[in-house]
DNA sequence: TCCTTATTGCTAATGCATTATTAGTAGCAA
DNA sequence: TTGCTACTAATAATGCATTAGCAATAAGGA
């Protein structure tokens, strides 16, 4: 049987925080951010709602070449789209639509189903 | 001052191998090979091994998401291309080339330096 | 309000890739 | 061949993200 989950001010914070961020964070970004509304939530809690979170279809994980785990909304995942990580603040961004144009040059007998971009450089904030 | 390193025959016997892998490998998957030759070489000699060409610049490091770092050539590195993930055999192939077209997507005021670009799907030998 | 029990905070523990340690081995210059 | 010392094997240790355990707390239905 299935245990009913119940609505903490943990969980709607988390899940506000995800939500109005608009960009993929990881569990510490989420953890930093939600210290300042609460301040005594543990990382554990970060990590157990994000992925009670994932098992409810609301968020979903990204992962990027050597780093962390990050989280976005479900809604904003389901647009293609790719990242864009930043060199000097290490921040990453969402990046809409796809300038991908897959086709000749994978070898022969591959078949392929998806795909990852993630593209390098500095974000807005830290270009000045 | 700095030490002159030597030639040893664990250090032939790695650099052949991430020479005629042809593909980036994993320390672990350098390791299973390297042990056919030589069974008693250690996973940490590979990793002292990988760094030292590192250092010389025969080798690269690769890193995908969600994967632990790979090596290959300075050589193949150096042409630009990108990467397929088999989805079966975790293997991981170059893909020569680039079908990438950057451009009006990325949000004013981002400067875009590089970029990597990760295929997943089936390789060749998994398709049957 | 009062229970039941899901959830939390805290901390220790895990898993994993990678690195340090150290005693013994083996390049290589003489 | 010898001697110096870089290199190796084996293993313990590290760093890191993530998870487990447990007593205390707090949803939310009765």
């Amino acid at each position: 049987m299935e245990t009913k989950t119940r609505s903490t001010k943990q969980k709607r914070l988390i899940w506000s925080i995800v939500e109005r961020a608009g960009r993929p964070l990881t569990p510490s970004e989420v953890h930093g951010a939600a210290l300042e509304e609460l301040p005594r939530v543990s990382l554990a809690t970060i990590y157990r709602i994000l992925k009670s979170l994932q098992d409810e279809k609301q968020v979903v994980s990204v992962s990027l070449p050597g780093a962390p785990d990050r989280y976005e909304t479900k809604a904003r995942a389901d647009h293609h789209h790719h990242h864009f990580h930043c060199d000097r603040c290490g921040k990453v961004f969402d990046v809409p639509g796809c300038g991908l144009h897959v086709g000749a040059d994978v070898p022969a007998g591959f078949s392929i189903k998806r795909h990852e971009v993630v593209l390098y450089g500095q974000c807005k904030a830290c270009s000045f």
